[in-house]
Parts: C-alpha cells; sequence; structure tokens
DNA sequence: CCCCCCCC
C-alpha cells in the first residue's frame, strides 16, 4: 500500500511518546452519533481500549455510507499522532490524521486474524516509536480531532480491593466502560459525581420525581438516574464525591441528545438495585477533565461540550432572569483567564451563580461547559456540567502561581465581547446612515462618537500636506518667510525648519452610504502607510510614487473611530467629521458581530 | 418513566 506501517504500537501511543509514522490499527467498532450539533465517534480497537473522539474528519465521514452507525471491524491507519498529558499524567493520544481503509465486508479474513496484520500488510515493522518529546506541541496546535483514550484497561481492580469492603465482591466486579445490558451480574465501584437535585416532572404519560448524578471510575462515567419511590431511598445515601459499589440496576441505550457523557448506555435503579459506601475508594479518580486552553475556544465550534480551567479575574453580579417559559433563574458570569493570554466569559446558574464567590480571583474548573458562539465566544455551565473551585489539581497550583506572580497583571484580551468590560466595551457600533439619520453631532453641544467598519474610497491629494511648527504640540502651519526661515504665529517665533504634517480629508464608505472625513498625522499616517517626513519629501522629488501611495490606499477597510460635531466658521455651521483611530479589521471578529446582530434582530 | 441546559 505504498506506506510504512506500524504495528502495535497502539501501547505506545497510550503509554504517550508521539508517533509521527503511520500505525496501522484494527478497529474493532467505529461508532458515530451525531446529535445537537456536535458528532463523536468512538474507536473501539482490536486490543480492547477505546479511543473517543468529539469532532469527525470530514473526509472521513463522508466516506462513511451514513452517520448515527455502528461501522464494525474497520481498518484504520492513525497516521500522524501526537499526544498531551492530563492533570493525572495520563497521556492523552491526539490524532491528527487518519483513514479508513477497509470496512468489515472488505476486511474479510483480517478481522480477528491479528496475524494476518504481520504477515500482510505490514511492510516495516518498528516497535518503539518517536522520542522527540521537545518537537510536539503540548497545545496540540491546529490538530482537527482529538481523541482521549477513555482508558478502558478492563476491570483493573486489584483482588485485594474487591475483598476490602462489604457488599460487592460476590458479584463480578467490572468497571464502568464495561457495563451493557447483556451482562446479567456486575457491580461497579464508582465516585459520584455532579448529583443533580430532586426535579418533579408531568406530561401526558404520568407524573413523578427523579434525581441523577453520574458515576465515575479510571475506565469511564456513567449517567444513573432514579425514579420516584426510589428516589426517597437512594437520594439521601448518595453523597456527591463520595465512593460505592452499584450493583442490580438496569442499563438501556444512552440518548445522546440528552446525555453528552462517553458511555454507550446509563443506568436506572430499580427497587431492587443496591447502592452501598464504600470505605477504601481513594484509587477511584474524580472526574477526568481535558482542560481546553482558552485561546483555543476560538477555534472550537459551537455547542461543543468542553472542560475548561482559569482565574476567575472578575465577577459579574448575580442577577435573576426569565427565560422563555418564564421560569425565574439566577445568573452570574465569571471571567476567566489562563497563561494563554485570552479572557472567557463563564456563566453559572441558579443556586451555583448564588453561591459563587469571587472575590479572591479563585481558580476555576468547570467540567462539561457548553460553547456558545455568543458575543464572539462564551461559556455556559449545563445541568451536567461540574464547577469546581480551587480544585486540587495540578493545574489549578500552576494557574495560581501563574496568577499571583504576574498573571494578575496581564492585559488578558477576552474571546467574549461584553457590554461593560474591554477596549470592545464602549464600541458604538454604526453605520454611516444610521450616523445621518441619527443627526450625530447636532444632537447636544459635546459631540458624539462612533465606530464603524467602513471602506476607504478616495484621499485628495491637493493641501494634503503642510508644513508645520516643529516646536512640540503645536503643529500650526508655518509661513514661508522666503529667507530660509518659517514663522510659526502661534508660536510667534521663526524657525529654520519645518515639520510636514499630514491633514487629509477622505471620503469612507460601508454598504449604504458615504462619509468625508478628516485624519491627522497619526491616523493618515496609517492610513498612507507611510510618515508625513517621507511623504513631504516623496511629493517635492518624485510625483509619480507620491501618487501611488494614494492609489494603493484605496479600497482598503478599517475599522475607524468617528468623531462628530458641529463646528461654525463665519456664520456656517456643519457637522465635521473626524478619524479619532484607525485599526485593521479582524474580519472573523467582524463576521461574529454581524452574525450577533442578526440573532438580536430574530429575537 | 426525565430530557430543564436558561439571559443578553
Amino acid at each position: 500500500m505504498g506506506v510504512n506501517l506500524t504495528q502495535g504500537a497502539v501501547k505506545d501511543l497510550v503509554e504517550g511518546a508521539p508517533v509521527h509514522e503511520p500505525v496501522l490499527q484494527l478497529i474493532d467498532s467505529l461508532h458515530i452519533s451525531t446529535g445537537s450539533g456536535t458528532s463523536r465517534y468512538r474507536l473501539k480497537m482490536s486490543d480492547g481500549r477505546y479511543f473517543w473522539s468529539s469532532f469527525l474528519l470530514a473526509t472521513q465521514l463522508n466516506s462513511l455510507p451514513e452517520k448515527n452507525l455502528l461501522v464494525p471491524h474497520c481498518v484504520c491507519v492513525l497516521k500522524r499522532t501526537t499526544s498531551n498529558t492530563l492533570s493525572d499524567g495520563r497521556r492523552v493520544i491526539v490524532v491528527l490524521d487518519m483513514e479508513i481503509l477497509q470496512s468489515a465486508e472488505e476486511s474479510g479474513g483480517l478481522i480477528g486474524n491479528p496475524a494476518a496484520f504481520k504477515d500482510g500488510m505490514v511492510s516495516k515493522p518498528r516497535t518503539s516509536p518517536m522520542n522527540s518529546r521537545a518537537a510536539f506541541s503540548p497545545r496540540g496546535g491546529a490538530s482537527p480531532s482529538t481523541f482521549s483514550p477513555a482508558k478502558a484497561s478492563p476491570s483493573k481492580v486489584s483482588p485485594k480491593k474487591a475483598s476490602s469492603s462489604s457488599p460487592g465482591p460476590s458479584t463480578n466486579l467490572i468497571s464502568i466502560a464495561q457495563l451493557n445490558p447483556y451482562l446479567s451480574k456486575w457491580t461497579i465501584r464508582a465516585r459520584v459525581m455532579n448529583k443533580a437535585s430532586i426535579r418533579n416532572w408531568s406530561n401526558s404519560r404520568g407524573e413523578g420525581k427523579l434525581f441523577s448524578f453520574v458515576v465515575v471510575d479510571e475506565s469511564g462515567e456513567i449517567k444513573i438516574t432514579v425514579f420516584n419511590n426510589e428516589v426517597d431511598k437512594f437520594f439521601p445515601l448518595v453523597e456527591q464525591g463520595k465512593v460505592y459499589y452499584i450493583s442490580k440496576a438496569t442499563l438501556k441505550v444512552a440518548n445522546k441528545q440528552y446525555n453528552t457523557l462517553n458511555h454507550d448506555y446509563e443506568m436506572t435503579l430499580h427497587a431492587h438495585s443496591s447502592i452501598v459506601p464504600c470505605a477504601d475508594g481513594q484509587d477511584i479518580p474524580a472526574a477526568q477533565c481535558d482542560f481546553v486552553p482558552i485561546a483555543e475556544l476560538e477555534n472550537r465550534d459551537k455547542d461543543a461540550i468542553i472542560d475548561v480551567i482559569g482565574v476567575c479575574k472578575t465577577v459579574e453580579d448575580v442577577s435573576r432572569i426569565t427565560t422563555r417559559t418564564s421560569r425565574e433563574v439566577s445568573k452570574r458570569t465569571l471571567h476567566l483567564i489562563d497563561t494563554t493570554g485570552k479572557m472567557v466569559a463563564a456563566t453559572l446558574w441558579g443556586e451555583e451563580a448564588e453561591k459563587f464567590d469571587g472575590s479572591e480571583q479563585p481558580v476555576v474548573a468547570i467540567k462539561g461547559a457548553r460553547l456558545s458562539d455568543f458575543g464572539g465566544r462564551s461559556l455556559s455551565t449545563l445541568f451536567s456540567s461540574t464547577v469546581m473551585v480551587n480544585p486540587d489539581i495540578p493545574e489549578a497550583i500552576r494557574l495560581r502561581a501563574w496568577y499571583d506572580h504576574g498573571g494578575y497583571a496581564q492585559d488578558s484580551q477576552s474571546l467574549s465581547e461584553t457590554k461593560s468590560r474591554g477596549s470592545g466595551a464602549r464600541m458604538n457600533w454604526k453605520t454611516l446612515s444610521e450616523v445621518k439619520n441619527e443627526n450625530f453631532g447636532t444632537r447636544r453641544k459635546e459631540a458624539d462618537y462612533f465606530s464603524c467598519v467602513a471602506t476607504l474610497l478616495y484621499i485628495r491629494k491637493d493641501s494634503c500636506l503642510y508644513r508645520a511648527c516643529p516646536s512640540s504640540d503645536c503643529n500650526k502651519k508655518v509661513i514661508d518667510q522666503f529667507n530660509g526661515w518659517f514663522r510659526c504665529e502661534k508660536c510667534n517665533q521663526d524657525f529654520p525648519n519645518f515639520e510636514y504634517r499630514l491633514l487629509l480629508s477622505a471620503n469612507l464608505a460601508d454598504f449604504g452610504d458615504n462619509q468625508w472625513v478628516t485624519c491627522f498625522q497619526e491616523t493618515a499616517e496609517v492610513l498612507l502607510g507611510h510618515s508625513a517626513e517621507t511623504l513631504g519629501r516623496l511629493r517635492d522629488t518624485d510625483e509619480a510614487a507620491f501618487d501611488a501611495v494614494f492609489q494603493k490606499a484605496n479600497f482598503t477597510s478599517y475599522i475607524f473611530k468617528i468623531r462628530v460635531k458641529l463646528e461654525t466658521y463665519n456664520d456656517e455651521s456643519r457637522v465635521k467629521a473626524t478619524v479619532m483611530e484607525v485599526q485593521p479589521l479582524d474580519h472573523r471578529e467582524y463576521s461574529r458581530r454581524l452574525l450577533g446582530n442578526i440573532r438580536k434582530l430574530a429575537q
């Protein structure tokens, strides 16, 4: 097949070193589910290990017959991989490129016969993968897909653990990843995360009450729901963060529309289910997080469920809002920063919002936050999110140290455009026609300011440069004495020299209107791309080149901050627009703002 | 058997 493949290197992948050469892997099954905007897929490898991804490479998806299906027994090539370290020291494999070679039908005798790999397909076996830790970027760069191995290591539960506490051992102690509806007797030993409060429901099928929680072990996590009578029995027993033996519950296929956990099934407790506290559960991990650097959120898809950690630099007051279904709920927005120099807004809800104390800039980790594109990029917690304040994990300790040793002084740029903060904050965005229709500059004594995205159409060349007084901050036009001296009336002084200064009259346009504006020195130099000094000399020496500068400046778009003021000269009043600031146009940011405007109009 | 995930 023309490519050198490495076989048997998945162990190396999982143990940690990046692999830069293709690895041939037998995929036992490929499960793709696409729901609520995000796609996830799970690769079960021939050695029983799982890889997870919440991304799909479009080309691979297109090569498959349909979505939402199990594709059993594929052969794939993991082409380029790198790895990353999680908070607990585990390695995460990041697959940068992958190719599905054969589906089940095509693979014939290959499946289930790993020897076939060795003999036929592997042209150049190698056992040790790559070395160079230095060569890989921990940030993962532009990795199109991130696989988190769920480390499905089938029941690494030691016999000692199994017999250490009361009940479970009589039945088969298995890991969460192994749970499926076809097992008859099993017990898991797992930690309770994310215990929800009791809710009531009422619909056409009846009414009742329920609560749910998530349990985790080293292999993965699964959701457990408890209804009606069982609520009374189990709600007081199940405590957040504690470890239990759980057995005799019903497993059913997880509804991926509502369940973002990496498990195919979810659990329901019934009258005979057993939950027994486990006294020595220290070895059972808390939920695993795969933190996304804040700057990286910019590149993630809307609605992605992500884990994030940052220092809560500022916190907004809690407020009450009314939902579409006229329910009242509290909300509070935090602004998180990390070492990437970016900030993101994260909104907490309900009691969590009310109780949150951000007064001492705590480190906040959120597992399972949803990324929204509101105001650019922002985060919101879901019922399934876990918010941890100053968690006892290495990332939090690192962030604390970073923040306390100077990070606090860093000017973090927010991915979330909010009304109340930052430079993006007091942007008074207008279109040029709005400025006219709203009579900017004439409404009150003071000047009006607005920002717009506009294109430079034309700059008047005549009288764009003048000879100015060389004394600092004067800028007054000097009078040529024609004796080698230049007189400044304002300073009442003659100078042997002068400084060129720019005073442009330019025409700006957006899609609906145009506007003549004045640009002084600094903004004019930005638009023309040359200093006044250079342009002054050019005008006197090379008129063609001088003209070319003006030609080149045309038809470029910028963000202009403009002051509009009514000015009176000789009894004649007219509105004058002056450019105060010129900024390059960030098309991505601009598009987001336009999308935001469309959304607002749709509401 | 639920399935709410909110607001600007």
